[in-house]
DNA sequence: CAAATAAAAGACTCTTTTATCTTAAATTAA
DNA sequence: TTAATTTAAGATAAAAGAGTCTTTTATTTG
C-alpha cells in the first residue's frame, strides 16, 4: 500500500469536509464517520493530526466538529498525505537501502525517481476545492458503499 | 513504502543470484545473508517463497544453496515482486476503496491508474540479466554498505 | 450554574510484518 | 557409514500499524 490506512482516511475525511464546507456550520466527526465508515474513534486521532499541522481547525461542545483551516483551494492532497505519512513514499528508495541518491544510487533509482514525481506530481495537483468539485459534478465515491 | 520489506529483500537477492551466476555452483544463503547485510534465517524464508514459486531452485547439503531457475533474460523484477507482494500495488485502489474501478471510481482512480501502471511497466522491463549488467558496469549498489 | 454535547487525550487490544531461534531433513565427502 | 554442512520448517518474539475503549476537557444551552 503506497498510502497508510490512516493517511487513506485522513484524505478522505478532508475531501468530505470539504464537500460540506458550503454549510458553514461544523462537521460533525461522529457523522463523518457513519458516513464514511470509518471507526469513529480512529478517525479522531487522524483528525487531531490534521488540526496540529493546521489543516483543519476544531470547536469543542455542542455544534462543535471540524471544519477547513485554510481555503480549500489552498490545500492540496499532497499537503494532506504529508501531513500523516510524511515525505517518506517521495523521498525513499524502492528498494530501502538507505542513502540511496544519484551518487550512490541502487539498480532501480533512475527510473524510480520518475515515478516518485509523478506520484507526488498527482497529489499535488489536486486540490481539496477541485476535487470535490469533480466528486459532485461526476459522482465519485468517497466510502465504501 | 511500495513494496515490503520481504519484496526489496527478496529483489536485492534475486540481483545478487544473477550476478555470481557466472560461476555455475550454488550460492550459499549464509554468504548473500552477510554482504546484503539482511537476516539470515528471514532471507531464508523469502527464498523459500522464491523457490515455490519456480523463481529460484536449491540445494541442501555441503555446496549447496540457491541458483536461477531459469535464464537470467527471463526473469523480470515483477517476476520476483508478485512472488512475495503479490499484485495488490498494481490493482488496489490508492484510497483504499474496495471495488475501485472504471464503473466506481474514487476521486484519484484516472490519475492513479497512469501512476500504477508506470510502476509495474518500471518493474516488468527489468530482467535479471540486464539489470545485474547495469550493476556491474555502472557499480550499483545491493546493499546498505 | 448545571446538564448535555462533542472533541482531546491516553490506555489498551488485536493483527500483521519483521526478525530470531531451534530442530529437522537432505546431501556431501571423508 | 558417519560427521559436517546447508537448506527447510516451525515455534517464538519483537515492533509497527490498525482499531477500540475510557476518561478528561471545553463549549453550548436551558
Amino acid at each position: 500500500m503506497v498510502l497508510s490506512k490512516a493517511c487513506t482516511y485522513g484524505v478522505l475525511a478532508s475531501l468530505y469536509v470539504a464537500k460540506q464546507s458550503e454549510n458553514k456550520s461544523y462537521v460533525s466527526i461522529r457523522d463523518m464517520s457513519n458516513e464514511l465508515r470509518i471507526s469513529f474513534h480512529f478517525l479522531t486521532k487522524i483528525l487531531q493530526k490534521l488540526t496540529a499541522e493546521g489543516i483543519l481547525q476544531s470547536h469543542k461542545g455542542p455544534k462543535g466538529g471540524i471544519l477547513l483551516a485554510r481555503e480549500a483551494r489552498n490545500i492540496t492532497i499532497l499537503d494532506v498525505v504529508l501531513a500523516i505519512d510524511g515525505d517518506k513514499v517521495f523521498t525513499e528508495c524502492v528498494l530501502g537501502l538507505p542513502g540511496c541518491g544519484s551518487e550512490r544510487p541502487c539498480p532501480m533509482h533512475n527510473h524510480w525517481i520518475t515515478v516518485r514525481e509523478d506520484l507526488r506530481e498527482m497529489f499535488s495537483t489536486k486540490t481539496l476545492a477541485a476535487t470535490s468539485d469533480d466528486i459532485r459534478e461526476l459522482g465519485l465515491r468517497l466510502s465504501i458503499e
